[in-house]
DNA sequence: GACGGTGTTGAGTC
DNA sequence: TGACTCAACACCGT
């Protein structure tokens, strides 16, 4: 655990670690090893903020972790190399670990090897809203209809692109947006402007499937069936139709397709 | 020891 | 508008 690319489906898995050990919880202390994590605002003042606060539900939105209190909410992001954890007191800190928030009963913490976005703190929802003002609507939640609609406004731009936008819709990244694509059988490379409704809804309708399936694992399983797992070996052949499978790189990102099922 | 690859996000350029 | 590069960062394999 701790490996994969945190995508939506990793972060509703840390949601869960926040609503099955901290709800109900009072923050005894914060401590920060590495400030790098943190955005407008330092440790002292995360500290301040949340101390003898009480975790209240958590929620999620595209791949940002909203740990409410019953004072701040507390918005954390993990990049690339983020995770979460449950920890007793005693158990030995992970040298990546960079934000230790101890409670009357555990503690919870941040780790991320690189950092590449962090925590932020917001005093309000009004500055809850302006953190994920940029974000589409959340991918696990939003219904075929506004999904089609944004998608179509982006006509002339590559799907793969517009699935991995945050602004279209949050919370898929890299290895979802391949694995959706190949289930849809849907050249990455397409522009969205020459995808009927139908394909559009089928993009979705394979979303939806592929999110329902890993929400629960808590990441993007690689079980056989799946194209995810078949991409890291060089000479993987597609789980559909056994042939080689093809890689490029489309948006800055390594893209993995089957020229047969996802023709141009 | 240097370098390229890994992929999220945002800034900047064409 | 979209495609592209770079930079942030740390680690790994060559």
């Amino acid at each position: 655990m701790g490996r994969a690319v945190p995508e939506l489906p990793d972060v509703e898995g840390y949601r869960r670690v926040l609503a099955e050990h901290a709800v109900g919880r009072r923050v005894r202390q914060v401590r920060v090893t590495d400030s790098g994590v943190l955005h407008g605002v330092s440790p002292a003042g995360l500290d301040r903020a949340l101390r003898d606060r009480r975790f209240t539900e958590p929620a999620r939105h595209g791949k940002w972790l909203l740990a409410h209190t019953d004072g701040p909410t507390l918005l954390l992001h993990f990049g690339m190399t983020g995770s979460l954890h449950w920890a007793e007191e005693d158990q030995p800190v992970h040298r990546h670990d960079r934000v230790l928030v101890r409670t009357d009963g555990g503690e919870l913490r941040y780790r991320d090897m690189r950092k590449l976005q962090g925590l932020r703190l917001a005093h309000t929802d009004d500055e809850v809203d302006r953190v994920l003002a940029e974000l589409g609507p959340d991918a696990a939640a939003v219904d075929v209809d506004e999904f089609v609609d944004r998608l179509a406004a982006r006509r002339r731009a590559a799907v793969k692109a517009v699935l991995t936008d945050q602004a279209v819709v949050a919370g898929l990244g890299n290895l979802l947006a391949d694995e959706i694509l190949w289930r849809a059988g849907v050249h990455p490379a397409t522009g969205t402007g020459a995808l009927d409704r139908a394909r559009l809804g089928r993009l979705h309708r394979e979303m939806r499937a592929v999110l329902a399936r890993a929400v629960p694992a808590g990441r993007v399983p690689d079980r056989p069936g799946w194209l995810t797992g078949r991409r890291d070996d060089p000479t993987g052949a597609c789980p559909r139709c056994g042939g080689p499978l093809a890689r490029t790189r489309l948006a800055g990102r390594t893209t993995v397709w089957c020229p047969v099922c996802q023709p141009e």
